[in-house]
DNA sequence: AATATTACTAAGTAATCGCTTAGTTTTGAT
DNA sequence: ATCAAAACTAAGCGATTACTTAGTAATATT
């Protein structure tokens, strides 16, 4: 009965969610995201409401796309090394040519703040929890650690992944290593 | 032979940085600016030059701050100690009624990233190289340390003040603390 | 082939952005 | 007292923001 859509969702959703990740949220106009995407203002409110939601599957598509690349990765492998070797995935994961992008949750939560949509927070929580989840696993293949002190290396891995979200964005690869390897010394 | 200036310079800018810290670069409209300042939008130019120029003295005003709160006390005091009590510290500094601003300067880079104006990340830079010999310094009181390690632990410490600065804005303090506790094991 | 429904293009909305300018007020030197 | 220089007020600049809408093109059902 109606003419058929000439875009999938799930592509152009991709192309927004790379452009945010770029940019951030506030700098990245809708203007830009039509271009990106290849389709018309039109289309993006037609499709996802508001620039809000655009944003919110975008962060979806990054949450799958980390699931994949990432944390599936982690859950192949065993003990703390595994964790380490996620610190490395995840500077190879967030390359960007010469720089790096960094997270695209951390940087929403960093430029964001409180004022961060709920709706999107909550996604933002979920991923973390989930990550958190699976450091606490790797961190038990050690029966002499204690559920105390898990529980602390786990808080410690999660501030130490924030800190390298971040600072692979100013610092160079030598100094990251470092970072990992001090980081990893005495868990 | 001309009227007097009816505000000084370097208090309106200490209202205008702590807006840009509470905000961010792109969020504060020079608009909040005038507002908070408590000057005309013509006096702000006529002071400034542009809202770059506003954001340029007040990363001076917030290294200042910071120099004062922040550095002079770490200087002051002996060993690894101090920077972990540099850490906490910093907490304290960058809090604001329940949350957590983080650093200026770390939010300044994570938002801006490379097309940071050459003039104001020549001034983060500047800082942050600041903090790193002091921390090297520091660092140094331990003669059993080689000059590699120092270096190896100075990198890893500024990694970890980065993601001090983002982890305070999500993270709770008891977990803020294992953090640090955890951090400084590995020293 | 006619029709109803949806997707498209392209122009336009009010609001806000950083910034400027015209006009007035205040000042110190003459 | 006069005058030039600087600082103020307030209105307004073009550009851009997120978002909408009027009009046209395409499609499955009848």
């Amino acid at each position: 009965m109606a003419r058929r859509k000439e875009y999938k969702e799930e592509e152009v959703i991709e192309k927004a969610m790379q452009l945010f990740w770029r940019n951030g949220y506030e700098t990245t106009s809708v203007r830009m995201l039509e271009k990106e995407m290849g389709i018309n203002q039109f289309s993006v409110y037609a499709s996802f409401g508001n620039k809000q939601g655009v944003f919110l599957e975008s962060i979806k598509c990054y949450k799958k796309k980390a699931q994949f690349e990432l944390i599936d990765r982690l859950d192949n492998s065993e003990g703390v090394e595994a964790i380490k070797q996620y610190f490395h995935n995840f500077i190879e994961f967030s390359k960007d040519n010469n720089s790096n992008k960094g997270c695209l949750l951390t940087n929403t939560v960093n430029e964001l703040g409180e004022s961060t949509d709920t709706l999107i927070m909550s996604e933002i929580v979920k991923f973390a929890t989930n990550v958190r989840e699976s450091f606490i696993n790797k961190l038990s293949y050690d029966t002499r650690k204690d559920k105390i002190t898990i529980d602390k290396q786990a808080n410690y891995l999660m501030v130490a992944l924030q800190g390298l979200s971040v600072a692979s964005k100013m610092f160079n690869a030598a100094q990251l290593d470092d970072f990992i390897e001090v980081t990893f010394k005495n868990l």
